[in-house]
DNA sequence: TATTTAACGAAACTTTACTACATTATAATG
DNA sequence: CATTATAATGTAGTAAAGTTTCGTTAAATA
């Protein structure tokens, strides 16, 4: 719809591509606009918004809202630009969460599928799997030890440099590592997994690709992002790693061991007396 | 929003439950219907549908039906959200990101402007806020409370239920409460928060629309989500809350306290002593 | 049964989308 | 260069959709 609006606009009147120009601006801003708002916006009158729909094979405002209503819903705005303080909550809300499904959508093209395969099967086999982040990146280890927690899989989580330390001395062969970082640069870190290395175990990382940690892994599951402003408040690696451990989880339950999923059902229903009434759940 | 609709639908008069049954039915029916259409279809009068959007705390009928064709034009990617055996690891990588990013952009157009902008103010004149979780919202508290204690913010996270309900007798009229829960009805977390109500604390809830907990709230963050397939890992809940927690403390820096946006860039710089050269974060 | 209260729809009213037509600008032709 | 044809745009009016007011009916309560 955008993008037609974009083809079309060359051999739009002059008024017209003033409508088209106004609409790409910022298309959000007219999801619930009425006729008259979006011309005056344009600085145009009604009637040419109508003959601007009709120029767009629409039958009129009406459907031309439907379409860019349905549009934008949809589609995933690559224009996650920074906030800045006179901000509306709408405009807020729309460029944390665009900014965060942009990098989902860029994380999905990044990861290489044969990684994914070789550490769902790295995973499934080892004796243990110990989970190494500091930092932000602790959330991430929680939540992925809740996640392994729940096929059963014997799981350690560490987010504690030296707690990390002690562990990662006491690897064999058969264990493994999921180390979670975003920079892959962290100093206590990658002493930690280069012990584990030491130790015999193989590291499964999820990091930017080119960094120290990346380089020590067995297994490198990259996660490049953006580093403009993430500074702020660092969603989009946490919930990019997330994903990314969700995707292992997921492919763990699913491929290697079906019986997991009869697990995952006894893992809901164990809970469902905490619960009241009508439904169970999280 | 058709979570929203069957969670209220107890609670409607009899002509407000036949709209909402015959919208349930079939809704992609009325995305460019008329207010005229759907009460012809449900057999009641044009102001019994505006009444019916006011139920669902809408401003009209435009309202809803902005926010159902955004709605159903968001489903489009849930279709195929279920992984099974012998998928390949091509498609499970796709389906885990499509399913979060397809719940975040859902998210995106439930959570109403104004309740977003009263957290906000609320959280930045309490003197002191409580994160309270239980479960595999617990990650979240975590998530939330890191994020809060960048801002400089006097908060303390919660996700032990015992913990919870000895801090929450503690609170008084200046102190406001974050309680975040995907079901809304674990009983440990509602009866502490019902404790933290009475003790005069403000409860903010993420949740779902409907629940014990959302009715309980002075300010309700609606996250609804489908609920099909998610228990197997409920990454979803955990991704869509935490984007929530990031609107709101990237809110809370730019909007009103922007000494904020200084303390954060403190907060990077004492780290990077803990990094290897070329960068810190994370 | 009487009285209050809530639910609902008929009709008036307001806003919004669209149309018909007049006006202006632009291009083409003698 | 003037004249005419053609396209572009806006003004004003109309029809349709959404919303409010208010009276009537149904349900609940005393």
């Amino acid at each position: 719809m955008l993008n037609q609006i974009r083809a079309l606009q060359p051999s739009l009147s002059k008024s017209e591509k003033r409508v088209a120009q106004t609409i790409l601006d910022n298309p959000r801003q007219f999801v619930s606009a009425t006729m008259n708002q979006l011309a005056n916006a344009a600085e145009v009158s009604e009637p040419t918004i109508v003959r601007f729909c009709r120029s767009l094979k629409l039958g009129g405002y009406r459907e031309f809202r439907l379409r860019l209503v349905q549009d934008l819903a949809s589609q995933v705005s690559y224009q996650h630009s920074r906030v800045d303080a006179n901000d509306s909550a709408a405009m807020l809300i729309d460029k944390v969460f665009s900014g965060a499904i942009a990098s989902l959508s860029s994380v999905r093209n990044q990861l290489a599928e044969q990684v994914v395969d070789d550490a769902i099967s790295l995973l499934s086999t080892s004796q243990n799997i110990e989970i190494y982040g500091v930092g932000g990146a602790g959330i991430v280890v929680s939540d992925a030890q809740l996640k392994f927690t729940r096929l059963g899989l014997n799981s350690q989580p560490y987010s504690d440099p030296y707690l990390q330390r002690v562990a990662a001395a006491m690897l064999d062969e058969k264990s493994c590592v999921l180390a979670i970082s975003n920079s892959g640069r962290s100093l206590d870190l990658l002493a930690n997994c280069k012990l584990a290395k030491a130790s015999g175990a193989k590291i499964i990382s999820i990091t930017t690709s080119g960094s120290p940690l990346a380089a020590l892994s067995h297994l490198h599951l990259t996660v490049d992002l953006d580093e403009d402003e993430d500074y702020l408040v660092p969603i989009k690696a946490r919930i990019a790693h997330m994903a990314v451990v969700d995707t292992l989880a997921i492919g763990l339950a699913v491929r290697c061991k079906p019986s997991y999923l009869e697990r995952l059902r006894q893992a809901s229903l164990v809970l469902s007396d905490k619960f009241e009434s009508r439904r169970r759940k999280m």
